[in-house]
DNA sequence: TGGTAGGATTAGGCGAGCCTGAACATTTGA
DNA sequence: TCAAATGTTCAGGCTCGCCTAATCCTACCA
């Protein structure tokens, strides 16, 4: 088999989607989180966790928790495509609700091909967000033409979108607050050497370019 | 938890869906046959025939082969269901050709609730058949308002669609060559004390009181 | 009718993923 | 600063579904 080309069991799947999903509320994802929220004892989270290690999907620093690697954030953003492209065809199509939509992708996403999950994107006319408003990651392909970069890079009359946050606790605490996760879309203003002014959602706001480098977009093409 | 509803694991519905299958061109199913099919050695099988058989899923006649019993039967079809559900969904409305389409299938079909089945029936538009042409099993409640009964039971006049065999190798195997198949519609002409006449896609055929009475159908309402 | 080919079964083992219970390490706050 | 609280790890065990190798059994045909 070539290259790393196994696409894992449904169980790594779930790690990696999961730290995914709570990274966005700090970095790196304490392991007493991943036990609380996968219903899972600390020793078999440990266990899995150092195993993902050593398949270099997962930085484990103990007593803090862990990153997701390049190739793990890979995985887990094509698993989490899967999952809420089901979310709106179950919801918008079959007509679930949300709740009941989100148990059954979680079971499909582990078993969707990529070429299922990019017809099923184009029969529902390539959507932007899940029936919640959270959004879809772009496909590898789409993701090579348009890479996930800083915030910090993009220059003044720039228009991007929030892919993710990579800052700490405290850090990502204070960007959620001020209405800065994934999906939003911002436009650049002004750049010096100390800050960055941004207009998001109507509302003017100042990063320090220390912070304005943990929050990642996609440069929308004017 | 009430009343055996745990759906078992992937595999053990691989297995039900199996039988169900291969019954087709002879009962019971032998297990060098199963062993071919799933590619899976002969130990393996057996072991979990036996189990199965434990279960009330499976009867088991060593040097013979497997026969489903009722609840296996009802899983099976319940799966078989699924799958051709998904099969029609995916090539009709993402445009897989049929083996792609039946592989993704394979996967999709076990993790896939009773009412998630139902509304893509229902966004289906109540298929029939499969895009092969293969029957699409009733669901359950369905089934409970239409249930399955020997073509020997009907009277002349009556029309029915023919759901399974129930023959050793040689009278499913004769059955076939004359074109008695799942799906078929019949329509049942005369029954005497020894034979039945039918109609079978404008052709007519005696069958022995015997023979019919290994044929299953469901009554069509005129 | 008895030998043999092939089917059935047993014994032992493996990896994945989970568990419990106990021991151990670090962080933290009084 | 040091002890309690909290987090981590180890050892051992379990189930599931599969494997190989060896052995046992039956059906069938010459």
């Amino acid at each position: 088999m070539l290259l790393s080309k196994k696409s894992r069991s449904a169980s790594i799947q779930m790690y990696l989607v999961t730290v995914y999903r709570l990274r966005e509320q700090g970095n790196p994802v304490p392991i007493p989180l991943l036990v609380d929220e996968m219903g899972l004892t600390p020793a078999s989270i440990n266990e899995m966790c150092r195993k993902l290690e050593v398949e270099k999907l997962l930085n484990y620093i103990p007593y803090s928790g862990v990153n997701l690697t390049k190739r793990g954030e890979e995985l887990a953003r094509d698993i989490l495509r899967k999952h809420r492209l089901w979310e709106v065809f179950l919801v918008g199509k079959l007509g679930f609700d949300f709740e009941e939509a989100h148990k059954i992708a979680c079971q499909l996403e582990h078993y969707t091909p990529e070429d299922l999950a990019d017809r099923l994107e184009g029969f529902l006319e390539y959507p932007q967000v899940n029936p919640r408003g959270e959004p879809i990651p772009l496909s590898k392909i789409a993701l090579e033409q348009n890479p996930s970069q800083p915030l910090l890079d993009l220059s003044p009359g720039d228009k991007a979108q929030i892919t993710h946050i990579r800052g700490d606790k405290i850090e990502t605490g204070y960007l959620l607050k001020n209405n800065i996760k994934p999906g939003r879309e911002v436009l650049i203003r002004a750049v010096d050497e100390t800050s960055i002014l941004i207009l998001n959602q109507g509302e003017h706001l100042v990063l320090s370019r220390d912070l304005a480098d943990k929050v990642f977009i996609q440069k929308l093409l004017e």
